[in-house]
DNA sequence: ATAATACTGAACCATATGGTTCACTGTACC
DNA sequence: GGTACAGTGAACCATATGGTTCAGTATTAT
């Protein structure tokens, strides 16, 4: 499992909030100004300028001022790296769970011969909380 | 593209800390207790309990009290959601992009027949900011 | 030249985050 | 019964976040 700390924190932190999730989906359909994205998410346009400074600080944005409209376009960043992590987690998570199946697979077994502990042999309360 | 928005706020909010994500690293090797995960990210014990109260909240791991000591496993989140959120918008990049390759194209197209406008005919500055 | 547009920056606000300490409860061990 | 251990909860702190308003600046349109 790879750590690119910065970056990974970075671009998950940017993908956590729903309007910045939203302006990327715009942003895949089109270009546009903080101005047609603030009228579009109903918010204020310094709202809005600190969303897209958010995501360019990730690399999911670009921006380039032509005049005196800033326009915004997806950046360089493909979430390859995000995309990675997530998938190795889901990897181990399969595998932490076909280790407890196979643990629960030897208790069977030891069950069947008869040398299995009973539940809490030690009579700990087990809470959920 | 799929919008299960507050799960997905918790949990990319939950991935966007490396501590988080050390945490999770360290459940899929094996189950582990609160003091121990404060132990290894050499943290106090109220920090990591709210880490992992954290994770809890979004799904990615469960937490059960035995006896004194708290264990905690991965989670029922699989982040299946969220690698089709990225998955998506790779793809919804992709074909953003393809889309701007069929500009330049047509734009090239444009420039050998002799019609094409010069960068910045309006006078426009581009500035980079 | 004036007015409107598009953004920018500073200041402010409420709330969240990531961490701590300290006092306390419940459990385990001798 | 007493002591150590594992966790919990409240309070505190600094900083970040997500938003606003208000006062600029630069650009474009009339």
């Amino acid at each position: 499992m790879v750590h690119c700390t910065p970056s990974l924190d970075r671009s998950f932190a940017a993908l956590s909030d729903v309007t910045r999730r939203g302006i990327l989906e715009q942003l895949g359909r089109a270009d546009a100004s903080i101005s047609s994205l603030a009228e579009h998410f109903h918010m204020t346009l310094t709202g809005m300028k600190k969303h897209v400074v958010v995501l360019e600080q990730a690399g999911l944005v670009t921006t380039q001022k032509v005049g005196r409209v800033r326009n915004c376009r997806l950046g360089v960043q493909r979430l390859e790296a995000e995309a990675q992590w997530i998938d190795a987690y889901r990897k181990l998570f399969e595998a932490r769970f076909e280790a407890l199946d196979g643990i629960i697979e030897e208790m069977k077994q030891e069950e069947a011969h008869g040398t299995a502990n009973e539940q809490s042999p030690d009579g700990a309360k087990r809470d959920d909380d």
